[in-house]
DNA sequence: ACTCTGTCAAGAGCACTGCTCTCTTTTGTG
DNA sequence: CACAAAAGAGAGCAGTGCTCTTGACAGAGT
């Protein structure tokens, strides 16, 4: 069994990356909307038939690539995340990164943060890589003494607070909660609204603004 | 020129008409990604090729919707606002009324607040009706006393938000303008994370956690 | 009343797509 | 070496966007 893995596997596994490595160029290319399976094999010099068995459906190649970019923009996340000092410039350096991360690949952006792709099947695989971004925010704010804040939370949106304290392990109130899930939607909000052109009328170059709201948003949530 | 106007060019905007609609129906079935002008023709007892009298290509069709879909949800928020009363109501109806139309149309949102779709040729077309929403939310602040904000704006944020005040007429500071800014973007980023599947794990029923962001952004802009 | 011109639907056809099937070749193992 | 599993090759199906040509018809000018 360890031996059977050798050249054959070996194989396979390398063909299975360089069609998702050419999946990924001609995403850049041409966009979710544009990736064609034949269009792949022909760059790859294969016979279009013979993507299959490496990849059951171009739906199934789609999911994968969200798969990857997911944890690729986690990992960005988490890589630009110094780890230790200030909170607050820890904060700062995750929003950048993730923002850093999109910029470079808007087109694998959009593929997980833009409309649902087919029919919209978001299988269970994705739910761990997509939180890995928002891990890394509460990872800053595990540690860290929180500058204290009150407010009235109505009671459905506090059980569900509640709820999210013990899976995540956050010291803190409902109302710090929910401004973490707020600075969330903030971040990628943000972000979409640049790489998706919305922001041309108003903040066009959107770094500035993009900062100031990664500061605003630190001070929203007690940092 | 008044009287050429009758059957013929009643009966093209007649079947312009019917086209929008039958698509705007095949995207609530299929979404953009599986709208086809053959399918379309089918269903209206044309033959696919007489569309193309009245759409020159598919693209041009969805731009359409687009813009229409932009007009539609710009005047579902004009619509949920009351127009007098405390400002701070007006800006909650407006945020539920926004959402409200998203929720009913989530093919339609996806179309205009989603992922650019073609080789995003978003033409100059889109931005008056992209601002509608946004400028409701500017008018219950144009005539209301706001609460006075201070806070440090970088000197590009700060000569973009005197642009924005001089082109919108809103008698506000650069804080508040870069923070109005701000609650736009957590608008439009909680309804895109709710219908695209992002709360799922955290707060699935986001009802409760986004009447609170209305407040709580209510609050930020000093409402 | 009668052409004449521009508009329209219809159909065939091109190049492309995702996907499935069958057949052949290659590869690793008993 | 022989055999079975895995991979590639190619044909083919049904569907797509889009273009071109053909024939019918309505509206206007003489």
């Amino acid at each position: 069994m360890t031996t059977s893995r050798t050249a054959r596997e070996r194989a396979r596994a390398e063909l299975t990356q360089e069609i998702k490595d050419e999946a990924r160029r001609q995403l850049a290319e041409v966009g979710a909307h544009g990736l064609s399976l034949r269009a792949v094999a022909r760059e790859l010099g294969m016979v279009s038939s013979a993507i299959y068995r490496y990849f059951p459906s171009r739906d199934r190649l789609l999911t994968d690539l969200i798969i990857d970019a997911y944890n690729a923009i986690g990992a960005a996340a988490e890589q630009a995340d110094p780890g230790d000092g200030a909170p607050r410039e820890r904060w700062l350096a995750i929003w950048q990164g993730t923002r850093g991360w999109a910029r470079a690949h808007p087109h694998e952006y959009a593929l997980i943060y833009g409309s649902p792709i087919p029919g919209y099947a978001a299988p269970q695989d994705t739910v761990v890589p997509a939180a890995r971004v928002a891990l890394a925010l509460v990872k800053v704010l595990t540690h860290t003494e929180l500058r204290d804040i009150d407010g009235e939370v109505p009671p459905e949106l506090r059980t569900q607070a509640e709820t999210l304290t013990k899976t995540l392990g956050i010291i803190a109130g409902p109302e710090t909660v929910a401004r973490l899930l707020m600075a969330w939607t903030q971040l990628f909000g943000a972000i979409s609204f640049d790489l998706f052109g919305q922001y041309v009328g108003s903040v066009d170059p959107a770094d500035a603004f993009f900062a100031h709201s990664a500061k605003r948003m630190a001070e929203f949530v007690g940092l």
